[in-house]
DNA sequence: TACAATTTTTAGACTAATCTAAAAATATTT
DNA sequence: AAATATTTTTAGATTAGTCTAAAAATTGTA
């Protein structure tokens, strides 16, 4: 139906008017997408055309209801797939992207939906970003971020803000990843770093710069 | 590493060989792929620079082994994902090739073999053609047809010859697929049709063009 | 062996996606 | 508001893969 670099443009726009409201530029998707500005007016000009988005000259896009279904689906065939290679192929979170970002562009709706039965139709991918359903409805979990807790609180690691494997290499190495339960034992006034305890016994020091990037849900 | 079309190329390449011996032609491949006499010589030339085939003009195209090694994998990769759609997400067994011929071009030797494992490294795909190993050796199984078979004789279905959808839903019709055990009850001399019992109860009447395109392992 | 038929290759053109370099529009600064 | 800087678009070229139509080579036949 529509090609690979289609599905990819349209996923780009779509992540990036999740973050900020209003009109992309040109230069936005340039840098979300790794390539140059001349390239992106030439697709933007032909997704205009298909009708999956609004484009006018200097102006910037936005995505079309048809648009955005286009890449709704394909951040859920993304995010099943992450979900297949962590949890029947035992990837490590931090190795299943590069694989899903293929993955997502085979074309079968069966293929998607067997899928998702085969994994129990998942909530959440390893990263603990919600899976769409399969008529592109997102379930926000209601999350905030480690950094923002008070010294006691309890939670439990739902997913990350920073999504680049060296931080997700991090969070393998000091042993932390959605599910771990937390307990903020102190927060260091001086650079704000959290003291604090995994899963009720290990006890661990971690900078403001990585609680920042851990999404939480308060346990209650 | 090889782009789509090229693996695509060197698998159809291979399939060739394997029949006949000798060179392949320019439009023996062109057949095979569903394109024109020009595209291939095109494409031939570039897969002969890259030293993946042997190429002498007028003369047709031999794999080197470089290319016959990429032709495997290929398949390796075919039949690992048809086992999958069929053994983890019930496809049924004419279902699994269009996915399948999507599926085998996801670029990851590691998701290859965590697959492999995952499936607890099958010999064989749902219709019964042999998986390549990792370094590229295929074991045959030892089959004959099914109408090679006399009056008596008991045999297990393996796999088939003809590989079309068509074929592959009138055996799913009648309920014959690997697995299956066979009795050859009669063999009726008019017009070489076969009676039948399979898995010791069914009674059965085949075409002798049916039993011409069932492999079967005979059972001793 | 020569003529006809078939196969294969070449030449030139097309599409999708990309690029560089230059031009045009918009935004910012003084 | 004019000058400058930045962003965006256009123009023209490139690459991979494909095509049609014509030319060249090979094969078959009389």
């Amino acid at each position: 139906m529509y090609s690979f670099t289609e599905e990819n443009y349209l996923k780009a726009i779509y992540k990036l008017s999740d973050n900020k409201a209003g009109e992309i530029t040109t230069n936005a998707i340039a840098d979300a997408m790794q390539t140059k500005a001349a390239s992106v007016t030439d697709m933007v000009k032909k997704l205009a055309e298909k009708q999956l988005l609004k484009y006018e000259k200097y102006k910037g896009v936005k995505l079309s209801a048809k648009g955005r279904k286009v890449a709704i689906d394909t951040v859920r065939k993304h995010r099943l797939w992450e979900t297949f290679l962590h949890n029947k192929l035992n990837f490590k979170w931090d190795e299943v992207h590069e694989i899903a970002e293929q993955l997502e562009h085979i074309q079968s709706e069966t293929l998607i939906d067997k899928l998702d039965d085969f994994l129990g139709y998942p909530a959440h991918d390893p990263h603990g970003d919600p899976i769409p359903g399969k008529n592109g409805e997102i379930k926000m979990h209601d999350v905030v971020t480690l950094s923002n807790l008070k010294k006691g609180d309890r939670c439990v690691v739902v997913g990350v803000v920073d999504h680049r494997t060296i931080f997700l290499k991090h969070l393998q190495k000091i042993n932390l990843m959605p599910g771990s339960k937390i307990q903020v034992s102190t927060i260091n006034e001086f650079d704000q770093s959290h003291n604090i305890k995994v899963n009720r016994n290990i006890e661990l020091q971690i900078s403001f710069d990585v609680a920042k990037n851990i999404l939480v849900k308060i346990d209650s």
